[in-house]
DNA sequence: CAAAAATTTGCAGGTTCATGCCGGAATCTA
DNA sequence: TAGATTCCGGCATGAACCTGCAAATTTTTG
């Protein structure tokens, strides 16, 4: 990985974070600490961070500047750090849209080599950030209020890919009823998705789990693993892995 | 292998690719590293890509999140609001991408009722801002530096649309070269949209008229319009009017 | 068409750059 | 204040770079 390159990263994490350690990144890159350092040094000096003791700072955090307030950070990110090691170099992985998917297209670590296939416009842009990651649009009609296209076109388009792997960002997930949403055409959108993967991986943050909406997208036993951001063998997970859904 | 035909190749790969190791071309092409890095300087002096230690990146990596100010806005959005009376209620607008057509997005009536089509993934969201405007996004491969959808697949869908209106960023403008560019997938791109739309609007700031770039998109009599911030009669413009193309 | 001129290419060498590791100093945290 | 973490300077190493030059190739010219 080039040194500009690692810089571009690190630039990206500290304006979408507001902050990073040295540490962390050195692990996320893959390089040691002391190159990080050099990296923040140098970008301090050029006046893009704040370099800190330990890490480095957004410079405009300290202006101001309204820190995005997505719902349940936290939690959306240790369910990301989950999904994340599901994913190896060449796989094929269709995903979704929504807060808990663009949450794992942030920490994708740089070096993984893989094809990322979305509908989401928000997701394509953050995939599209990291260097080795190949990125396919599905296009079709936009959806405005959630940026994915849908329709048709988006369909066919899905049907004829296999992907390894498929993240669905959840509405709504319960034992008995299974997967439900609320938008007919994101329903179609997931449907298609579902029937053109090989696993099936729900990532839902615990304040959905249990809990139904107006519009059925599949049966609980089509989800292959169910990732949150409690403890696999949280009581409130045991109904899904008796209908054998894997718990992470 | 040629000189200039290797450079192309070049080319086409940072654009791709977004970065590229001169050891890894150099196995590539079958030359030394020595050749590779004489062509990334020539390259790098033309301002067409960046140079870096190990190889070279597409320039647009860089210029991307720190400054952010668009080069020339008063006269793209002059470009804009010229562009913007051309459209009509219930038109079908194709569109590419770039800061020229960002500008347009912006301005657009909210009251107008159309459908757009483009590539651009910046220029889809702008447009999706807008309450009556149905967006239609073209799906395909995502090229990192300029987010655009390139390839097979999104010509095709490009050809299977009959457009009313086209408007054309422009790279580069020439009355005898006509249209060029330095991308071969954009290149692409812009032929099926001019191939498929009924109308052809060029928007470029004057100061990109009269030059040329390395790949031809179209002679200058396919275009209908031209728009740039000067008077329509302004002297630089006469050549294109006798040309036939009309000037706004 | 062949010789001359110009350009391009590969190679040898010495130089610079990027990175990791080490040990001691500085800084943070409890 | 003690223990841990982070920082800093220095050093070693291999990769990438530059310079100059001669061989090879392309273009020009007679």
């Amino acid at each position: 990985m080039l040194k500009e390159e690692r810089q571009a990263y690190i630039l990206h994490q500290v304006n979408l974070h507001n902050k990073v350690l040295s540490s962390h990144l050195s692990e996320q890159i893959q390089v040691s600490e002391d190159t990080i350092r050099r990296d923040l040094m140098e970008l301090a000096r050029e006046g893009k961070i704040l370099k800190v003791h330990g890490g480095a700072l957004s410079n405009s955090y300290h202006q101001g500047i309204a820190s995005r307030d997505v719902y349940a950070v936290a939690e959306k990110r240790t369910i990301a750090m989950k999904a994340v090691q599901l994913i190896q170099d060449g796989m094929f992985v269709l995903t979704t849209g929504g807060t808990t998917i663009m949450e794992l297209a942030r920490i994708l670590p740089p070096e993984l080599r893989a094809t990322f296939i979305t509908v989401s416009l928000p997701a394509a842009f953050e995939y599209s950030n990291h260097p080795n990651i190949e990125v396919i649009v599905i296009g079709d009609r936009l959806a405005k209020d959630s940026k994915i296209t849908v329709g048709g076109e988006a369909i066919t388009k899905i049907m004829n890919i296999r992907a390894d792997l498929c993240f669905l960002g959840v509405n709504a997930i319960d034992a008995e009823a299974g997967l439900t949403d609320n938008d007919w055409e994101v329903v179609q959108v997931k449907k298609a998705m579902i029937a053109t993967s090989r696993k099936i991986v729900a990532l839902s943050i615990s304040e959905k789990v249990d809990t139904t909406d107006r519009l059925k997208v599949c049966d609980i036993d089509a989800i292959d693993i169910l990732i949150t951001e409690l403890q696999p063998k949280a009581k409130k997970l045991i109904p899904y892995s008796k209908k054998g859904v894997k718990i992470l």
